[in-house]
DNA sequence: ACTACATTTAGGCAAGTATCGAAATAACCC
DNA sequence: GGGTTATTTCGATACTTGCCTAAATGTAGT
């Protein structure tokens, strides 16, 4: 669906209006992540990067599966509203030489879910 | 030019993260405007709007140029970086029958400068 | 230079946000 | 069922933002 109001629009870019939010977007674009391997990448408390995944989710942008204990969250393939597709073509088109996102990216193919939670 | 971090790229969008930037920005697809036209439309105290303005300038949406003791602000025929470019064209596209940014539009042809400053 | 007025800057307040640690919840394994 | 671990929710704190009013700045006309 289209956005309705300036106000639905504006909270769309909200959630693209914080960097770790942004970084986050980015290491999706490799993989599904769940919280942890997030937290990990990130260095923040747990408790943050959930907020954040829950903004997120709450404008459109990732889905979550549970799958036992964890919590995959993944890019929406389905996006809606609709101006959320636009933002992920052009994400997927930024700050692909910036180095905490090439970093966050090293890092998010060495993680592994399993030796991270003991 | 592209947007080089995370950071630089929140920044941009946290200027769209606001409705009534949002707001601005559809009136001034339709002509330049000076900040006593804008906050007679948006109804809020000039030194908000000239906030707001200065906000849009910096993240590169628009542009400023001294009219007399007017300043007439518009969108930036030459946007960086990049990505404001690409957000036009969408705003272009969005909104178009939200109630409110079509009364402002409403407002934006009735207003004058000459009539509005006395 | 003085006045008028459009705009910007400064100061202050209320509401919103990012962060953390601790407590609550949920799901696995023994 | 009880212990363990991943995630979310809650409460507190520091910071940021949007708004206003008042003061400062800049420009035009007399």
């Amino acid at each position: 669906m289209n956005v309705h109001s300036a106000r639905e629009l504006a909270r769309v870019h909200q959630a693209l209006a914080e960097p770790n939010r942004i970084r986050i977007l980015k290491m999706l674009e490799i993989r599904p992540l769940c919280v942890c391997e997030i937290t990990a990448v990130l260095q923040l408390a747990a408790s943050t990067v959930s907020k954040h995944l829950s903004i997120l989710r709450e404008a459109g942008f990732i889905v979550d599966h549970k799958d036992g204990k964890w919590v995959n969250y993944q890019l929406n393939e389905h996006p809606d509203p609709k101006v959320v597709g636009t933002c992920f073509s052009h994400l997927a088109r930024l700050l692909t030489n910036d180095e905490t996102v090439l970093s966050d990216a090293e890092k998010v193919r060495s993680v592994d879910r399993h030796q991270l939670c003991k």
